[in-house]
DNA sequence: CGCTTAGTTGACATAGATCAATTAGGGTGG
DNA sequence: CCACCCTAATTGATCTATGTCAACTAAGCG
């Protein structure tokens, strides 16, 4: 909204100062939705997704988040969603008490927090387009868009990407069934979309596949 | 995230020198996609859509917007979505260079937007929820649970509801077909979750839908 | 080399989309 | 005040995409 906002030595130096490194290996839970929401997250490398528990038992994943992104927002002092780890990832954990005693000497610092909120905000946006179109082909197309633009995980040169979610991760961010996924896969690598190299690993036509969505 | 955060008298009187009071008659586009964004709104009275016109040409709401939502946030500087009234609505209208300005020598007035982020966020995150439940009677009854919370629109006594959109606008909003919402308010009414009193207007039993959502 | 888990494929059932027709409601002019 | 018109809402019939259940295959790991 504000345009590109960036830290200061200082401000970098204030927030370092209350922020401690962590490090959680693949697939680790580092909190549960509904638990007291002690701490904000920034990841520096890795990924996580955000899940939510429904009432029903079915699971909807909020998001899949990279470097650089921010996470740990709370509703009446609780985490929405538990976070997970994907993969390998190295976090800042920071206290919220300590943020908030932090933002009130430096106002300044909340502008950060802003940015990464309406970044946040326009991807659940995107989200809801992804998982509101009509057919599944669109629905993982648009995903698989979405994913390429992860310079860590997709090659602009061979134009591979490698996906550090499951099948079920896919399946529960877009709403759909685990085998639809896969069938759907199937699909697109049969209208030249898509080549699979491995289940985690495929070359993918950007171009093709942007056409295809608009029609 | 932070907590309650309230404006002191003289950040309100700053942020009003800037602000406009302008009117918007019902179904009024207040902006479209895609537009350069120069304002910044904030509902004062009335109802908002935000609609995201897809590539295929199907249309996509974001999200209904009541009184006391600020909206007009912009990707590249262009808005992202058209803007348009449900209803007779009233508006503060504030120019973004100003906003910018003022913030620049006001940071505490940030905390106003970062809080307004956040609750639209929750808001999309419920979204991606409804939009996902497998049966579409959980999506409508969920959504209207969503629009009961809205005092000026639903009487807790009566548990009348009034709803200020069309049935192509709950359709939109939910993914389905406009036929579907139809259909699925005569399910819902069979199943003694509702009693229909006109077409925008419904006596709704909260506790039994709400029964009806966890299973 | 077997064991376990993740992914794929098949057969079938069904919820919801689509297309088409009908009804209800709200506003306008005579 | 009524008759008409136009739009919004409802209902019906049919078709299809995707969920579900089940079997099978591939891949990773000890």
């Amino acid at each position: 909204m504000f345009g590109d906002f960036r830290l200061d030595e200082q401000e970098r130096d204030a927030l370092n100062a209350i922020s401690s490194k962590i490090h959680k290996p693949a697939k680790c839970r580092i909190y549960a939705q509904d638990e007291p929401a002690r701490y904000l997250y920034i990841i520096r490398s890795g990924a996580v997704r955000l899940e939510y528990q429904r009432e029903d038992g079915r699971n909807q994943i909020f998001a899949f988040l990279w470097s650089d992104n921010m996470f740990g927002t709370t509703e009446n002092g609780l985490y929405r969603a538990s976070a997970v780890t994907l993969i390998d990832t190295y976090l800042f954990q920071i206290p919220y008490p300590a943020l908030r005693t932090l933002i009130e000497s430096r106002p300044r610092i909340q502008a950060l927090f802003l940015q990464h909120a309406l970044k946040y905000t326009k991807a659940t946006e995107r989200h809801v387009l992804l998982a509101t179109c009509s057919l599944v082909t669109k629905r993982l197309a648009g995903f698989l868009l979405e994913c390429s633009k992860q310079a860590d995980f997709f090659d602009r040169h061979s134009h591979i990407l490698t996906l550090a979610m499951d099948r079920k991760d896919i399946a529960d961010y877009l709403g759909i069934a685990l085998e639809t996924t896969s069938r759907t896969l199937k699909v697109l690598e049969d209208m030249d979309l898509i080549k699979r190299l491995s289940s985690q690993r495929m070359q993918i036509n950007t171009e093709q596949i942007q056409m295809m969505m608009s029609r």
